[in-house]
DNA sequence: AAGTAGCTCAACCGCTGAGAA
DNA sequence: TTTCTCAGCGGTTGAGCTACT
């Protein structure tokens, strides 16, 4: 089967954005939508081919992107929905409103991976560096800025703390205080109708099929998130027996990372 | 202050599946 | 049914940045 070249190499720019390009982009799509990649930088004046300007979107410039660090309970829900959907990052993105594969897959493999891998290894605090590139500091002034623009963005002093009491690694200097912490759970139930079809579709002999109810009950909203609750006030009266068995449940994960395989049976 | 090592993340590459012709 | 095109996905890379020596 023939199969279409990415892209014409002559005459196309690749590598990082300009700013004239991210608006040129933007403008376009903003106007236009973009029914078709493929056609769209020539519609637009761009000298991109079309992957390279979707990725752009979808990565960079789409309006609904969520800036800054992950949360610890994003981090949470990632390690959770990776091991039950594996490296299907599309879907586990599709869980975690505003974030990008691209992004969880970064993260997944500069930060958590690591953590696990170093719990696993030492049997405690994984080694990390305490770094901030400039990128990061300007993503969480920007996260900062739209937190105060978004009601449901909520600052989270205590988590650090809260969440390291429970979850060890899911503590570090540079991480502890990011805004958005609870936007992943207040938006769970915002589940994409892509995502509802990935999780329809998802059954193998390891997992079981996931019933759609599964994302908007309670009990899977305050999966390894409720402890966040009790901290912050937010929630109503918590039933300690759940709450506890979460926090069980994320510390046997955590400290049984160096054997992930076995982890399904809290299924 | 300079050099080096390590880390982050935006972007690219190549493959797959879906849909149209 | 076959061929072709396209969007989307996951893996990988490398430039730029920072911490460390």
């Amino acid at each position: 089967m023939g199969r279409a070249p990415c892209c014409e190499k002559d005459g196309l720019r690749r590598g990082a954005w300009s700013p004239e390009e991210d608006q040129r982009l933007l403008e376009y799509i903003s106007q236009n939508g973009h029914p078709n990649w493929r056609a769209l930088p020539r519609h637009a004046g761009l000298l991109r081919c079309g992957k390279s300007c979707r990725l752009r979107w979808i990565n960079y410039l789409r309006p609904d992107i969520k800036r800054g660090n992950f949360s610890a309970d994003e981090e949470a829900l990632i390690v959770r929905l990776h091991h039950e959907l594996g490296n299907r990052w599309s879907a586990i993105a599709a869980q975690l409103p505003g974030r990008t594969d691209n992004e969880i897959k970064n993260v997944w493999h500069t930060h958590i991976k690591k953590r696990l891998e170093g719990d696993a290894a030492a049997g405690g605090r994984p080694k990390q560096k305490a770094r901030k590139s400039k990128a990061a500091a300007a993503k969480e002034a920007t996260a900062a800025d739209s937190s105060e623009q978004q009601p449901f963005m909520t600052a989270s002093p205590g988590l650090s703390s809260s969440v390291s009491s429970g979850v060890t690694t899911f503590s570090t200097a540079t991480e502890s205080t990011d805004a958005g912490t609870t936007s992943a759970r207040l938006q769970l139930g915002a589940t994409t109708k892509a995502a509802d079809m990935e999780l329809e579709s998802f059954s193998s002999a390891e997992f079981p099929p996931i019933d759609d109810s599964f994302w908007s009950s309670p009990d899977v909203v305050d999966m390894g998130l409720g402890v966040m609750d009790q901290e912050l006030g937010l929630a109503g009266p918590p039933s300690s027996s759940t709450r506890d068995e979460d926090m069980e449940f994320w510390l046997n994960m955590l400290m049984e990372a160096g054997d992930m395989r076995d982890l399904p049976s809290f299924l």
